[in-house]
DNA sequence: TGTCACACGTGAGTC
DNA sequence: TGACTCACGTGTGAC
C-alpha cells in the first residue's frame, strides 16, 4: 500500500489524461471515479486517498454491523444454516409472521373463558331439515373436578350425542363449545333448548367441591370423567 | 449505450495499454477488471459487455430480492419506518428473541402440543407400595377426531384406569398428560410400559382421517370421542 | 461543510 | 462452463 505522504499531486495533466481514459471506458460500464471536465478543484492524492480510505472504511463497517445482525439471526431460526441472505430474510419473515399470530392467538386463548357465567344455545341451520336436532351450545362457568361427569350425565338424559366439543379451561374457568345432536324423537325443539338450559344453569352454579383448589391461577386443568 | 454488434474486438494490443493503465490505478484502488498479463484468452468487448450486463443485471435481482424481504419485515415490525437496515435489522432480533420467549412462556404455562411427537412415560414413586402400578404419561402428536376412540380403546385393552388427564389441542396438535392405574395384577410394571408404549407409537404414527382437515393452521380444535 | 446510508458494478469464490 | 452469492470500493443524494 502506498504511504499517502510520498503521493504526487493530482496535476490538471493527469486529470486531462484520466478524464479522457473516464470517457472511453464509460463505453464499458467502468468505474472509474468521473472528475467533472470544468471542475477547478484538483485534490492531493493523500487527500483523495484517505478520504477514498474512509469511506470504504466506514462501508465496511455498516456492512459487518448488517451482517453480524444476519448471522444473529440466522442463529435463532432453526433450519437456516446454508440458507442465503435472501433466503434468511424469507424464513425471518414467516418466523415473525407465525410467531405474531401464534402470540395473537395465545391472547385469544388466554382470554377465551368469560368471567361471568354464560350459556349460549343455538339451533343449527340444517336442523330444520330432519328429525335430529342439532344445537350448539356454548358455555362458561368456574372450572371444578365433577364438571365432566355431571355434564355427561345430564347430556345423556337429555338423550344428545356430542358431535364436537371445544374446551379450554383456564384460571379456574371453563369455557365448553358443544354441538349436540338429540335422539330422542319424541323432544321438540323448544323444549330440549329449555331442558339444555335449566341442565346447564344448574351444572354453572352448583358449589364446587369444598377441597378443590386449582393449584395455579394460570394452569390448565381439564378432568375427564372417570 | 454501445450496441454489442459494433464493439470492436478485445485485440492484444488494446489490453497492453489498459493493463498498464490497470497497474498505474491499482495505486489508487481503481476497480478496473484486472486481466492476466499472461492470459492468452482475449474475449470480445462484446462478450465481455454482455457478460458483465449479465453479471449486474443479476446482482441487482438479488438485491432487490432481498430489500423486498427487508421492506416486508419493516411492515411487520412496528416503529421500524425511518430506521435503517442495521437498526431495521437489529429490532427484528429483538422482537423475533422476544416473541419465542412469550411462545415458549406460554407454552410451559398452557402446556402446549410441542412439534414433535413424543411419548414419555414415568412411573409414579408410590406405584411400587402396592399391587396397582401407577404410571404417568405425557403424549404428543399430530390431532384428529377419531385419536381419542383409539386412545380409549387401547388403554381399556392394556386393562389401564384413568386418574387425571390434562389435554390440550392447538393448531392440529394435541398433548395429553394421563396420570393412569393398572387394574391388571398380573402385569408387570416393565411389560405395562412397553405395551402403552407401543400403543402410543401406534396412534402417534396412525395415518389421518383423509378426509379430517384443520380448518386452519392454528386453529383449536378438539374433538371427544362419541 | 462532512457524515451517513444506500445502490451500483465488479472480482472472487462456489457448485 | 455459466449461474449464483458475497464482499468490496465507489458514486450519490440527504441532512
Amino acid at each position: 500500500m502506498m504511504d499517502d505522504s510520498s503521493c504526487s499531486e493530482y496535476l490538471p495533466e493527469t486529470h486531462e489524461i484520466l478524464s479522457s481514459w473516464c470517457h472511453n471506458l464509460q463505453e464499458v460500464n467502468c468505474q472509474l471515479p468521473l472528475i467533472p471536465a470544468n471542475s477547478c478543484y484538483f485534490p492531493t492524492w493523500s487527500q483523495e486517498f484517505s478520504a477514498s480510505r474512509s469511506h470504504s472504511e466506514a462501508e465496511k463497517r455498516r456492512r459487518d454491523r448488517i451482517n453480524a445482525h444476519l448471522s444473529t439471526l440466522r442463529k435463532l431460526i432453526p433450519t437456516s444454516e446454508k440458507m442465503d441472505k435472501a433466503g434468511l430474510l424469507r424464513s425471518v419473515v414467516e418466523h415473525v409472521k407465525d410467531l405474531k399470530e401464534r402470540a395473537k392467538e395465545m391472547s385469544t386463548v388466554l382470554n377465551t373463558p368469560s368471567d361471568i357465567d354464560e350459556v349460549i344455545i343455538e339451533e343449527e341451520d340444517e336442523s330444520s331439515n330432519n328429525n335430529n336436532i342439532l344445537v350448539k351450545v356454548s358455555f362458561s362457568c368456574d372450572d371444578r373436578p365433577e364438571l365432566f361427569s355431571e355434564l355427561n350425565r345430564g347430556l345423556k338424559n337429555l338423550k344428545l350425542t356430542t358431535i364436537e366439543a371445544n374446551i379450554t379451561s383456564l384460571g379456574g374457568r371453563i369455557k365448553c363449545i358443544f354441538s349436540l345432536q338429540s335422539i330422542n324423537v319424541v323432544c321438540t325443539t323448544h323444549s330440549l333448548k329449555h331442558s339444555l338450559r335449566v341442565l346447564l344453569a344448574r351444572i354453572a352454579t352448583s358449589p364446587s367441591t369444598p377441597n378443590f383448589r386449582i393449584k395455579s391461577k394460570r394452569q390448565r386443568f381439564f378432568l375427564l370423567a372417570t
